[in-house]
DNA sequence: AATAAATATGTAAACATTAACATGTTCAAT
DNA sequence: ATTGAACATGTTAATGTTTACATATTTATT
């Protein structure tokens, strides 16, 4: 990190439509949280940076009579920014930390009953992150074809079969090293 | 975050053998560092907080006449830290980030040509990295089948496949989903 | 003998991130 | 009418992480 990769999140974010603080927010707990995430305290510390940046402008949208909403839109420069960002290749992959696995890296000290808890526990999640996944690309995407899928659409299938690529071999290969785990004298 | 994950890691390395801070820099650029890092300027501030948490104790070894190896061993109490660490299940997972696919979500202001160079420089990077891995099996499994490895090399077993298994899975994807850019009129 | 790479340890400043604190509004259900 | 969930925005303190600064020794190569 040290790259501010949060604040060309929230310039992309903000590519496909103005969006207050709390939106952003909401944004990094569906589908592109999987990659890239931040709570909303950071959120709105980064949306004043880009403020006096210049690379966002601000209006204000009312929900009801007195609750503010606060919308933030790209500027062309903010525009410029994201673009000059998004064709950058990144030469170097920061670690992908795990704890499981970390965790596992050690399993000479677990006690075999509890490494199996820690594989189940894992199991359930990642398969329910997996149902989660495909239930979205059934509702967004259905039985279209990648061809046929539309322009705006097309980051979103990429994020989405990445991710549920992802949990899918998580999950295989969670299955396949709890068989060895139980198959061994340990 | 916010876990103490370098806390429990650095136990976790000190419980197969004693090392010095550059030992333990070192491990993090090995396989476990697929998993989880530091660089060496956090490490010897954490090996300073573990030894006033008498988690660890020191003692200096020397390498020549002057260079100084301070070796840290885990204590009974470093110890017994690490095994209750190592038992509790986690409930939610962290966003493994990934600067390219949080790119890619934003495809649709990348020229055609751009997107081709960044899935090449991704599909190069990991390629290269799954080599390695595979090397490193080799190396050390060779042909064993996994019911006969040492117990002590689980932990290195377990790690190994699942970096294998995501750059397989990471690779795949990028293959089929470069597929599609192709063919897509865009 | 000189030099470069690897070994070895540390600190400081900047930046990133989380958790907790803090407050108020609106909407839906009871 | 009340209550709880969702909406909405912020600050502060603590923690985690990276980059750069800083120094010195040992080993292998030329």
């Amino acid at each position: 990190m040290g790259k501010r990769i949060l604040k060309h999140a929230i310039l992309g974010l903000l590519s496909k439509k103005d969006m207050s603080g709390y939106d952003i927010t909401g944004e990094f707990k569906e589908e592109i949280g999987q990659f890239w995430s931040a709570k909303h305290s950071q959120i709105y510390i980064e949306l004043k940076k880009l403020l006096s940046e210049n690379l966002i402008s601000q209006y204000i949208e009312m929900s009801g009579e007195k609750l503010e909403r606060k919308m933030h839109r790209l500027t062309s420069e903010g525009k410029k920014e994201l673009e000059q960002w998004l064709v950058v290749p990144d030469e170097t992959i920061e670690t992908e930390k795990d704890v499981f696995i970390l965790k596992l890296y050690f399993i000479k000290h677990i006690p075999k009953d509890k490494v199996e808890a820690l594989f189940r526990n894992q199991f359930n999640i990642r398969s329910a992150k997996l149902a989660y996944l495909r239930e979205q690309y059934q509702q967004i995407f259905g039985e279209q074809h990648p061809l046929e899928i539309d322009a705006d659409q097309l980051g979103h299938y990429f994020v989405l079969t990445k991710a549920i690529s992802r949990e899918e071999s998580y999950v295989k290969w969670l299955e396949q090293s709890l068989e060895i785990i139980k198959k061994r004298e340990y």
